[in-house]
DNA sequence: CTGAAAGCGCTAACAC
DNA sequence: GTGTTAGCGCTTTCAG
């Protein structure tokens, strides 16, 4: 009756105030009258159970609600969750990742946890997975060098998206094929009658999706017979850097008719940038993304972009670290193919009246 | 001198395949000359340890890479990781949060790891977390019932953002004013000189910000007189149905004359309907999103929003879930107030020539 | 100030 | 088929 509880003797650690004490693998095996090591069994649906002992177990773990503990079972086996490490959050896209190794885990017993590369750096990240003893891993635009991920590789299974790295045999990987991306682009924009195609890059590249981008881009502009026009501009992901870097190359004498971003967040800026020096998209020039983001089909951005299909890639991924935790040791290599999808901001026939542009 | 180690007597369980041998605090002792529950004192930083000891065992450690396994931490004290539970991946500003909570945690010795609520519930993902034995709980936007909370709150050291409940005492939450956002919106777009303001709302709302957004509205509606114009509607959140409801919204006879939307990326839909159907904004219709992510600020959109500051609610948060871990028992709610950003969408002076609302 | 010893909850041999 | 047992790596008393 008193509602301030006997002041504990200072028993439990402090990060633990407040938990009511667990239902353990004991309180189900008293619960159903077996031995925990029965229970145990049961769970991991282990060699060697009679169905009658199994559905005693079940009823006695349904009733009193059991879970196992993620920490012990990690201290002895395994713990049946698996690490994804995005480099960051906002982009979009890698929404559509998640979703795809959410979709692949749901009828299996993985459970999902997610990091985020923004103060702690991705190694941290990494390592502080590993502590927690994870399962496995499916690391998201890597900027870390092939060697440090081999390494990673060799402790724990590891699936890699959006790193490109020749043969690698300690862990797997999954990418679109951002050559073809490129291609698709350069190939659209030549379609539409454009000549001066300028490309947006990002300012660090380390291993990333980037470098293939780039090369794709350069090598479809030669097959156009384009060498000349062919420029690259690099950017950070600050919006400051993109303007400035945007305003640059569209002020210039030699304003290029087209712009391919190397993500749709970029593509939208450039939009922004271009409208306030008063061009007219695509007329004046004409923009293409990458990711083909929700944003994409606003009316207001109508941007063309590549879809890369990233609930796909995700859950290949998963797919792929779920072998390889189960005992794959032969590497896989996963190249997707992209799709462009063509929009108001490099086709003037899409673009409505009252829209972007203004009047005509 | 043989590449293929002599398979090994299936001695390690399948998952961990290829794990080598982790340091453990028993290799650093040796290492260092002392026993391992000296090393263990160094590591948690208790009491009673000689600055030589530390520094020999600190040196070991460095050596030697040593980091602590976090699953048999879990077991007994502390994993020193918290959890943060978001309801998506694709509203960035809950990116701002993760910042925000990431900052706070920078200087400590906590980790974060994250779960999405897409597939699995906010239960299941609850629960797994306890299951990892994380140290405590951040969970954002949650439609969960406040007692169904306070039992989470009762296991766990749990910190809610975005939840309005009246007086709970077993976590702690942070949010927005929610209300205080839809004064400044109305208080705003009746400054422009508007008269039937609706709002787009959400539908699944159990306990979250927007009932306390939709109080707001009304209530700032009917001090400015105008309680009949008072006009609610909500949409899921699938593109599709907010494309609908915004379309009967702007073809009907009783057209508002502003709409206030719970979430920016509900705003930017809105506005490309309004385009797609050749009404001017903000002339024919003023939009206002609520979050004031970056792509408010692109000259495309140029949407009116409410900032709510994110970082700063993010970072509340992380220290309250600390203090609390900790050892704090008192609840603390944290409200923080919210500022409205004016931009083009809400306010004609601010439209540009060659963009949106085309030539007047 | 330091070390020995007892588990945390579970898995996976191994014995019955 | 089922139960017994020995740890996984660590924290935390409690003796020295």
């Amino acid at each position: 009756m008193n509602d301030e509880p006997p002041k504990e003797p200072a028993r439990r650690p402090p990060g633990r105030a407040k938990s009511a004490k667990r239902v353990t693998i004991l309180d189900v095996a008293e619960d159903a009258q077996v031995s925990f090591a029965a229970v145990s069994k049961v769970i991991r649906d282990a060699y060697g159970v009679s169905d009658a002992l199994r559905a005693k177990v079940n009823a006695s773990i349904e009733k009193l609600g059991y879970t196992p503990n993620t920490a012990a079972r990690g201290l002895r086996g395994r713990t049946f969750v698996i690490g994804t490490i995005f480099p960051d959050f906002r982009n979009p896209f890698f929404s559509d990742i998640a979703a795809g190794t959410g979709s692949a885990l749901e009828r299996t017993q993985y459970q999902s946890c997610f990091g985020i590369v923004n103060l702690s750096s991705e190694q941290e990240i990494v390592q502080s997975m590993i502590d927690m003893q994870l399962d496995g891993l499916i690391i998201v635009g890597s900027t870390t060098e092939a060697e440090t991920l081999s390494d990673i590789g060799e402790k724990i299974p590891l699936v890699t998206i959006g790193h490109h790295v020749p043969d690698v045999t300690t862990f797997d990987t999954v990418n679109n094929h951002d050559r073809r991306s490129s291609q698709l682009v350069v190939d659209h924009l030549v379609e539409q009658g454009l000549k001066k195609i300028a490309m947006i890059s990002f300012g660090i590249q380390n291993g990333t999706v980037l470098i293939e981008r780039e090369i794709g881009y350069r090598t479809q502009m030669e097959r156009a017979g384009l060498k000349r026009e062919i420029l690259i501009k690099r950017a950070s992901q600050s919006l400051r850097d993109i303007q400035i870097t945007t305003k640059n190359l569209l002020e210039s004498e030699q304003r290029p008719a087209a712009i391919f971003c190397w993500t749709d967040f970029v593509a939208l800026e450039v939009i922004s940038v271009a409208e306030s020096l008063g061009l007219r998209v695509p007329n004046d020039v004409a923009i293409v993304g990458h990711d083909n983001t929700m944003y994409c089909d606003f009316q207001q951005n109508s941007l063309t972009s590549i879809d890369q299909g990233g609930e796909q890639i995700g859950l290949q991924a998963a797919r792929l670290l779920v072998e390889r935790i189960e005992g794959r040791q032969t590497p896989e290599h996963l190249v997707l193919q992209p799709r462009l999808v063509a929009r108001g901001s490099s086709m003037a026939q899409c673009v409505e009246t009252g829209s972007k542009g203004g009047v005509s």
